[in-house]
DNA sequence: ACAGGATCCTGGGGGC
DNA sequence: TGCCCCCAGGATCCTG
């Protein structure tokens, strides 16, 4: 159960506002879920919703433990000596509270996020390829479009299903469309199983790392030979984002 | 509609 | 040691 939230002297890109303490206090935790890359964290009533941006993390630590420089929240839990904190070094990310379930769905409705990629129909994704003059890079990071894809997986996802990043989503053939949707669901698991990419700051809810980041073929590989056929991984950008990829495996 | 760029931030690393 | 530049798991806004 929140006891109290203390919250640091610099803002988040989008404070974090005093009435949300006051709704959190005395609520217990009912479940922990996932949107997208929103971490849904359900109380008995509200809920609060956490996005980790670049360098966000998450973590549960006694109250002993010292405090990291760039911890803007800190909940205290009642009848313990735990508390959550949320650190983030670059204040991308953000923490907001919704007052009920009606309130999320709003939330999220409005941000017109996309569907799940494990819960995606193929036809809603042949339809959003399909009507798109953009290349993959840019429709795989685009959360309307499908959620939850960043720009690790989504170059990971690109070389797995043999696609170039430079595609045009139009130019897909039903098979390639299909291909790419089951390599997005495929890396993803993979990196789930991995706790996820640590490459500098990312550390999960224990504080441990992630350790997909040893597994990428083709993120920050650049000029290193590609896994399957040796030809140097190149980078270029993509969407205003560092893009990498095999220039022989990938058409 | 979409590409491209700037912006919000801090810190690490490389070159000189 | 210092300075300057580029780079970074993201999203959003603006211009053309």
């Amino acid at each position: 159960m929140f006891a109290s939230v203390q919250v640091g002297r610099q803002s988040l890109r989008r404070p974090w506002l005093p009435q949300w303490s006051r709704l959190v206090r005395g609520r217990k935790i009912q479940a922990v879920q996932r949107r997208g890359k929103w971490i849904v964290i359900q109380l008995d009533g509200p809920f609060l919703v956490i996005h980790l941006g670049m360098t966000g993390q998450l973590t549960v630590a006694s109250a002993q433990q010292p405090t990291s420089d760039h911890t803007h929240l800190i909940f205290h839990l009642a009848a313990s000596d735990q508390q959550l904190r949320f650190r983030d070094v670059r204040r991308f990310g953000s923490a907001t509270c919704y007052a009920d379930q009606q309130a999320l769905d709003v939330f999220f409705e409005s941000s017109g996020l996309g569907p799940e990629p494990f819960a995606m129909e193929g036809k809603y994704w042949r339809a959003c390829l399909a009507k798109t003059q953009r290349c993959l890079k840019a429709i795989l990071l685009d959360q309307r479009v499908v959620a939850g894809v960043g720009n690790i997986y989504a170059d990971e996802s690109l070389f797995e299903a043999r696609l170039h990043p430079e595609r045009l989503g139009s130019q897909l053939t039903a098979r390639e469309a299909g291909s790419l949707h089951k390599a997005i669901v495929r890396v993803l698991n993979h990196a789930i199983e991995k706790r996820g990419s640590s490459i500098r700051d990312y550390i999960g809810g224990s504080g441990l790392k992630g350790e997909f980041q040893d597994e990428f073929r083709v993120y920050g590989r650049t000029d290193e030979p590609c896994l399957r056929c040796r030809k140097a991984i190149v980078r270029i950008v993509l969407a205003g984002r560092s893009t990498h990829f095999c220039p022989r495996c990938q058409k």
